[in-house]
DNA sequence: GACCCGTGGGT
DNA sequence: TACCCAAGGGT
């Protein structure tokens, strides 16, 4: 025996077994069209959106809010830019909520406020790649579409006990998933991988023996799976050095704030004016008025996608009259949810008004 | 393919 | 603490 391949995952074996899987144990999201209902191709959307690099978790609040406020696509249409970006604060990868607008004021405008009902009709929007075409064709339109996003890759990787390391896998494991995609309910079928993925073969310690699929997998016939997918080594994250200034008006204390590029990192996000963000040397003071700028003795930390930021926050009292430089403005405490504050911009808010202490600037979308 | 682009939770 | 990684897309 010893030396012999296990088989392949046939598909006549892994769809049923997992549709099965799936009837009795698949989650409960808000997105999610109860048995017998129609999905609504917006919310689809949106919640794929939102979903892009994020955790359920996480988006709950989110799509309540958005769904709540603008209930089709046509009222986001129409809602103003500063208010969805203010929804979206906190949420992260902001350019999705750019590529959101776009998207929505196209599907509203020119597509009469319907969906492309196919995977290259979707694929032409903007913020709709390859994932997230597949993904509404199949669960929004019953498309038979090979869904694969991360939990998929690494179901698939373990399935056929695929070595390759990704992203070069990718077209590999998508063949895969195709090969497994069944024409019956093949949004139930990527959802219920999804769902595998992120209960049962989870990214560390996979739990194969309630998995359905054990009986089928590869990469635990070979006792591999746990150490699939591979991947290719990631790059380091540097620092960067920055100062921030909190700028407090008296009477009632007000801060200053600017508004970011309206592209790249937290492109057309609200922020605290500041220095250049700098990897080698100090940064250059560019205080936004000139006044009695102090030190705070805690600095801000954030991460970003690549790389660590740290931030020196400076904070000053100025004059009730004084004007808002070019550019910035004036804004009280309590107007601050109205604008759209970056998680780090909230930190650095957070110990600005509250020096010593630490006291939070809560999201206007939160948990629980 | 490489690089850019946030954030929070788990370990 | 440090690292991993999540229903990725754009350039």
């Amino acid at each position: 025996m010893t030396g012999m391949s296990p088989p392949p995952p046939r598909p006549d074996r892994v769809a049923p077994a997992l549709a099965r899987w799936y009837a009795a144990n698949a989650r409960v999201l808000p997105w999610r069209a109860r048995p017998g209902e129609v999905p609504d191709p917006y919310r689809v959307w949106l919640s794929e959106i939102m979903l892009q690099q994020t955790t359920v978790a996480t988006v709950g609040p989110y799509f309540h809010a958005f769904t709540g406020r603008w209930p089709d696509v046509h009222a986001l249409a129409g809602a103003d830019d500063q208010a969805i970006l203010t929804a979206w604060a906190g949420l992260g990868y902001y350019a999705r909520a750019r590529n959101l607008i776009r998207c929505a004021r196209v599907v509203a405008g020119e597509l009469g406020g319907r969906f492309p009902d196919s995977e290259a009709g979707l694929a032409k929007l903007p913020g709709i790649g390859p994932y997230t075409a597949a993904a509404v064709a199949a669960i929004a339109f019953d498309r038979p579409a090979a869904v694969l996003d991360g939990n998929i890759e690494r179901v698939m990787a373990r399935l056929f006990a695929e070595e390759t390391p990704l992203p070069a896998a990718k077209p590999l494991l998508r063949r895969h998933a195709a090969a497994l995609t069944p024409t019956v309910r093949p949004g139930d079928h990527a959802q219920a991988l999804m769902d595998l993925g992120a209960l049962i073969c989870t990214p560390r310690r996979p739990d194969c023996p309630r998995c359905p699929l054990v009986g089928d997998c590869r990469g635990h016939a070979l006792g591999l799976a746990a150490e699939l997918p591979r991947r290719a080594p990631k790059k380091a994250k540097p620092t960067r050095l920055g100062l921030a200034y909190v700028a407090i008006r008296a009477g009632d204390g007000a801060v200053l704030l600017g508004r970011r590029p309206p592209s790249g990192l937290l492109g057309g996000m609200a922020e605290v004016p500041g220095s250049d963000w700098t990897e080698q040397g100090a940064p250059a003071p560019r205080p936004p008025l000139s006044a009695d700028w102090r030190r705070l003795s805690r600095t801000v930390r954030h991460t970003f996608t690549h790389f660590h930021l740290e931030l020196t926050v400076l904070r000053a009292s100025v004059a009730a009259a004084t004007p808002a430089p070019a550019g910035l403005l004036w804004v009280p405490p309590q107007a601050l949810a109205g604008h759209p504050l970056p998680t780090v911009m909230r930190k650095v808010l957070a110990a600005g008004l509250d020096s010593p202490g630490g006291k939070r600037i809560p999201s206007r979308v939160r948990n629980s």
